[in-house]
DNA sequence: GCCACTTCTGACAACGTTGTCCAGCCCCTC
DNA sequence: GAGGGGCTGGACAACGTTGTCAGAAGTGGC
């Protein structure tokens, strides 16, 4: 009785810490005047409680500001219901509808998401990777940094699921989800060769990244289908700083000895593509019109002018598909790993249907 | 011996799940042929182990893969080294970048993110906050959905510090950061009546939410300075849905009885400033050059044409800072709570200088 | 009034880790 | 050669919860 009401007066200072030692299940059940186990029973909505002890406990509850501890919980239980995300960057607007999906396949499955970035840093991925499966979560999302994945090995063996989005993981076997990116590639560039473009510039992201190769590789079947050739000046696979897309744009569409200037690009991302639109409307550029068509879709593609012609992937259908994949498997599907390819979509908006002009 | 080589056998199944029990201390010690607690120290780094030994323990943990069961380890020590993240929505390209930063700085001290969406719901804003009570996270940065935070009472007296960033909490004290969303909003309605504007409309949010009455109020400041009434159908404070936001728009823009139309608008966020340069944009519009000053930025607002004014915040910066506050409690800082204002920045671009027309 | 049965409750062990404490060993010194 | 000190290793309890199992209390039938 003294306790409590002390334990009422400091609670009051409000911001003050460490104030006091958080109330147990033990420390209900002497409030409430039952046994340990009852109190479990009740916080857990067990049945086998009558309505009266029921109350008591959680009149004590209320008044002690109990909250069970999901940590001893875990412990005793073994499963942690709680997922992991482990992704390039949550900022970047590709990845951050991916994970809102799959936070909500999460929470439709009563389990928490626990995120972190891996700065495209192959190390740090595995860190954060191993941190959560120290954590026990029941299964990882993870969009690769990494080329080499058998560190996961251990884990996956002792039962930790495993879906792969966005890229494959490497030396491992895992089910997986990706955009077809090759597919979605060729045809963009098919789209631009169909309007008439006859030489047309790549800029990408380094083909060490599966994504970025394949897309490479899109670009190049479509060109070859059409019997054009590719000057190696047209191809720039070295990455997205806004600074070095814009510097190799300019080679390109000033022309350099030998091979005769681009009429039209194709864009590897979105980052690329955005640092695309700012160069083809630098003044100096305005008087060509150059075509272009991007890989990714992105916001406010279709207020600028002219309008981006883009080969979209959705995001969070990939999110999606990778969480029901996870969530398969945690519900104790243990077939051979799926890989899931899902389609792209060309929407042409203008900048892709320009005519070549030069 | 021969259960190494069974174990080694069923992990070479890959995608097998439920394989085996995970490996424990007390497997590595029993295999390495030493004590319990010797493992604990190996693993935790702690002096006191001979090189042989360690050397042991070490083999003995990669050949079970062992990986140490964080769970238990909170249970014992009481700390999770790691801290959740509420917000409405992971996904929103302003919220990402200050859920980045967050993370950035919870990893400059060693801690893990665990983040949410409540999706403007109160509800779900104290379900996930109490779901990362119950995991025990060090601290608490949260974007409030809710107008009522007392349900976090008993959590912060017993110790989860806590931090609110973007919107004050409800009914209760605790460490604060929010943007000058009035001085931002009255700068950037005074930069329109600077151009000489006078019917300004205002699109924004519902004013419960505060950053979005800041801003009315601010606009309000602005206008009432000038010496400009303003009429009732000129502001729409009704939410950030497309659809009504154009709605909205070209009702003022065509102009009421007795209400003459607006020739410049100033917009409450981002969603709307888009919605508004869609309605702009629409062929109809297009005679006529309407100014706008947005609150908040966005990517590709300097494409636009005109190129969007807008006040803008820094999301990643008032995520820093809201983090950095939190691990100043967590250091044991346990003065009066504290509230940090951080400054808009006035971005003139072109559609904020547009001089009236009509 | 007694037994069988149901309903409700509580004692106890276990989950995997870490902190405390003590024991053994080796080397050094007197 | 005995005693002291430093180093290494291990037994044990504790963290807060849940599963198991058995006991207590209440109910109905004979």
């Amino acid at each position: 009785m003294a306790d409590t009401a002390r334990s009422a007066g400091s609670r009051a200072a409000g911001h003050r810490r460490h104030a006091e030692r958080r109330p147990t299940m033990k420390d209900v059940a002497a409030r409430a005047g039952v046994g340990l186990k009852t109190v479990s029973r009740v916080v857990n909505g067990e049945a086998g409680v009558s309505t009266d002890t029921e109350r008591r406990v959680n009149e004590a509850i209320t008044a002690l500001g109990f909250r069970r501890n999901d940590s001893a919980r875990v412990l005793r239980k073994g499963s942690t219901s709680s997922v992991g995300l482990v992704l390039e960057d949550l900022a970047d607007p590709f990845y951050s509808p991916l994970s809102r999906a799959v936070e909500e396949v999460a929470r439709a499955h009563g389990a928490l998401l626990i995120n972190g970035s891996s700065a495209e840093d192959p190390e740090r991925e595995r860190e954060l990777v191993l941190a959560l499966c120290a954590r026990r979560v029941d299964g990882l999302v993870i969009v690769p940094a990494s080329g080499d994945h058998r560190y996961l090995e251990p884990e996956m063996a002792a039962g930790v699921a495993t879906v792969f989005v966005d890229r494959p993981p490497g030396r491992i076997e895992a089910d997986l989800v990706l955009s077809d990116n090759f597919t979605g590639a060729r045809e963009g560039v098919a789209h631009l060769i169909a309007h008439g473009h006859r030489r047309i510039g790549f800029i990408g992201d380094q083909p060490r990244i599966h994504t970025a190769g394949e897309r490479l590789r899109g670009y190049r079947a479509a060109m070859a289908e059409a019997g054009l050739a590719v000057a190696d000046s047209w191809v720039a696979p070295g990455g997205t700083d806004p600074q070095r897309v814009r510097a190799d744009a300019a080679r390109m569409l000033d022309g350099t000895e030998g091979t005769e200037p681009v009429t039209a690009f194709f864009s590897g991302n979105n980052r690329v593509t955005v640092a695309l639109v700012r160069e083809l409307a630098a003044p100096v550029r305005r008087e060509r019109a150059v075509a272009l068509v991007g890989f990714d879709d992105f916001e406010l593609a279709d207020l600028l002018s002219p309008a981006v012609t883009v080969v979209a992937q959705d995001p969070a259908d990939l999110g999606r598909n990778a969480a029901e994949l996870l969530f398969r498997r945690l519900d104790g599907a243990d077939d051979e790993p799926r890989r899931v390819s899902r389609p792209t979509r060309l929407i042409a908006r203008g900048s892709g249907e320009l005519p070549p002009s030069l």
